[in-house]
DNA sequence: TAAAAATATTTTGTCAACAAAAGTACAAAA
DNA sequence: TTTTGTACTTTTGTTGACAAAATATTTTTA
């Protein structure tokens, strides 16, 4: 799947870097200083500044000019505005789904969620493992619906802004049962080839995960 | 509302590839030489590279270790699927852009409708202003629905990946016509704050341009 | 003391030189 | 003629040095 050229420092440090981003070893807003960072990575100022501006290309840092580059830093607001998206594309992605999948695919699908509903019996206190779960059936949806750029945008530039955004996990205990029933259901119309329910429920899905959201973030 | 720093020579050089790259200065598939592309626009290499990098995030340039830059081939089968991502994109504007909208808003957009009416009348031979003012239309209401996610996403970075596959103009001589009348209905049912006779418009119209697209391109 | 000016330090911007890799040209052998 | 190996050229990768801008510190002045 991906290129399996040897990379070069740039390629390196983009990579290096954007995992420290995403795993909130550099915090949103914290600037990264050249000097330092060249040496933290070990790799020269040419290479890292390259890096910072393919990095500024997924959003994930803003460069200044004679200033520096920061972590990016995603406002409520604009969380708010990606749920929007996801919810119009995610519906689109299973909308293709429902018309492209392979009886392999569904059973690939059944078996997240199988996956999920385990691990929600087994260790009914950290739900880390839920969000990724959750997050590894949306991708494989989208996935199945056949559009590279979909996927492309959807799993890799638009999940990772969100990854940005580590938000509390004081959604309510209720949610995972809910959203396990409301994947159970999407999954049944991919099935079923339904691709307008499958559209609706979808939509329907992330249209609740995002009210619980702005409960959450407006007090 | 662009950030109004002073530019430094990779932002610069950024700017100057772009623009190559998008009026066709710099063609799809073309190899980009540091060394000649340096002389030419008239910078070193180092800030030219990190321009490289910012281009291959915006997906105008793919670059490859040891190898170079080059700039970026879209496959027809991509259009196609970019327009099954605006179509659901943009009906989700239509749909934000009804409810949001204010009166200054929709004369607006009326009198981007007025001015393409007029020049399709005008000059009835040349229809690259049609074009142009068919985008206006779109980016405008984009900008109406007042999610700046989704207007960085469709008007920038989509629409940019558009204008790098330069299909030929053999668009039957009735699909302005047709557009015109559908852009009427769409603005039409945004003043009346019909959102969701918004959004299916907009996906009809744009489900209408892709099936069009698809009928030049297969033979 | 507080504001302003001057100086020092750090940080970013840029270039030129060198190392390494890839591509090219050409000659010798099968 | 095709192939293989070798020298040569071009192109990319990387570093270190220096210029310029911004920031921090100190000194001066009201």
């Amino acid at each position: 799947m991906l290129s399996n050229t040897t990379p070069n420092n740039a390629e390196s440090a983009f990579q290096i870097i954007r995992s420290a981003i995403l795993n909130g070893e550099l915090s949103p807003g914290s600037k990264i200083s050249e000097n330092n960072t060249c040496q933290r990575y070990g790799i020269g100022r040419g290479p890292l500044r390259e890096a910072l501006r393919q990095l500024e290309g997924c959003k994930l840092v803003e460069i200044k000019p004679n200033a520096g580059a920061k972590v990016s830093y995603i406002k409520p607001a604009q969380i708010i505005e990606i749920y929007e998206i996801r919810e119009s594309l995610e519906g689109l992605a299973c909308k293709l789904a429902a018309t492209n999948a392979t009886t392999s695919d569904c059973l690939a699908l059944r078996s997240i969620i199988a996956k999920q509903q385990l691990q929600m019996t087994q260790n009914n206190g950290d739900l880390t493992p839920l969000k990724k779960g959750d997050l590894d059936l949306h991708s494989s949806i989208v996935k199945v619906s056949g559009n590279a750029q979909l996927f492309q945008l959807l799993c890799h530039d638009l999940y990772q802004l969100l990854q940005l955004y580590r938000l509390q996990p004081n959604t309510s205990p209720s949610r995972p049962h809910i959203a396990l029933t409301e994947h159970t259901q999407i999954v049944d119309a991919i099935e079923k080839k339904d691709s307008e329910l499958a559209d609706l429920l979808m939509r329907r899905h992330i249209s609740n995960a995002r009210h619980e959201l702005l409960a959450n973030l407006s007090p």
